[in-house]
DNA sequence: ACCTGAACACCGTTCAAGT
DNA sequence: ACCTGAACACCGTTCAAGT
């Protein structure tokens, strides 16, 4: 058998290399401006016409999924190794951490998540859902103990994380409690410690 | 004495007219297109140089300010009153749902107030902080009776209902889902229910 | 005191022309 | 098969010139 090729990666050597300018490049922008950087900056720092940009990166999103596909492999290879823990409650909460630290690598990152979420079709949902079907049984583990409460579902918990992740994104000052926010919605969906000792400790 | 004039108005003729227009145009232009509405587009249809329209809203925030102001003094007003409930944990709630049914008032509008929150200075940040003192008040009496986690506070709680608001307005699909995580959260802090009753019998 | 609208420096997206 | 960059239709913001 003759080797298949890669049906994302062009063919040609120079669009190959223009291929992987890009990506770099727009790693590097990305990181500077957060995931509504601007796309012309981003093709001129990789010096290449604007149509190459959108011939390898039809939109902003294709771009985004290629930036974030190794995060969203670690993350349901995490979940994957995580589901034999004998404590689904922790192994839960500690996937979910680790989803919202994820969600801190770019500026804007949670609002790109949201506004695909539920979208079909789109690259970053394709490329998302294999991460959250893994985070599903996760959940359902810990449902299934009785640690969490059951009218919770896999969506309601990706989009509090994100919406946390999206609180600390806005303001600066605000970042700085984001692992507050989680611990106090984490706290609330558990049904193992019906309010945190330490929130007990403190009343007065 | 002779009458002060309210110095956020103009005083010639057809500048009144101008603010006026712009204020009614932009109320209308905002309702389409959300806070982030095209000012260009308002100056438009609002028969409006675009230097006018920046003479009497120096920011896109004051122009937003003068479209919210009525909401925050309602709430305001609404904290206020709630405050003789002999229920402080219901007050509470209800307060908040309140605050999070007018966030739903705009698309974008709980960016536009998180991005403001903390940013003193910001004219959204100052009409918005009488409403946030008599908010904070609810608070402290509702943890005063035991009946809310200690640790809150009313950044955290403000910035909790924006987040679901946030969510909602991200992907229509979520906005169904917004008094249920609204539900979850509130749910969460409370020190008087564990754990919601309707939680703990769908249990199995 | 206030208004106008052109000017400037940016966008995202498309597409004819090239190699 | 791929690349270029001008063209188009938009922005927000400023400011000289007018009344």
């Amino acid at each position: 058998m003759t080797e298949k090729a890669d049906p994302s990666r062009p063919q040609r050597a120079d669009a190959q290399r223009n291929y992987e300018r890009i990506l770099s490049v727009a790693k590097a922008v990305v990181g500077e401006q957060g995931t509504q950087a601007s796309l012309r900056d981003i093709a001129r720092r990789a010096d290449v016409g604007m149509g190459t940009l959108y011939r390898h990166f039809p939109t902003r999103e294709a771009l985004l999924q290629e930036l974030l596909r190794q995060g969203f492999d670690r993350l349901a290879a995490k979940a994957a190794s995580l589901e034999s823990s004998d404590e689904p409650d922790q192994a839960l909460a500690e996937w979910l951490q680790d989803l919202m630290r994820g969600m801190a690598a770019y500026r804007g990152l949670p609002g790109s998540m949201m506004t695909t979420l539920l979208d079909e079709g789109t690259p970053l949902y394709a490329s998302c859902a294999t991460m959250r079907v893994a985070a599903g049984r996760l959940l359902k583990r810990a449902q299934g103990h009785g640690h969490i409460r059951p009218d919770v579902d896999g969506t309601d918990l990706f989009a509090l994380v994100n919406a946390v992740g999206w609180i600390a994104d806005q303001a600066p000052a605000l970042a700085a409690r984001q692992e507050h926010l989680f611990t106090l919605i984490m706290d609330g969906l558990s049904l193992r410690h019906p309010a945190s000792s330490d929130a007990a400790e403190q009343a007065g």
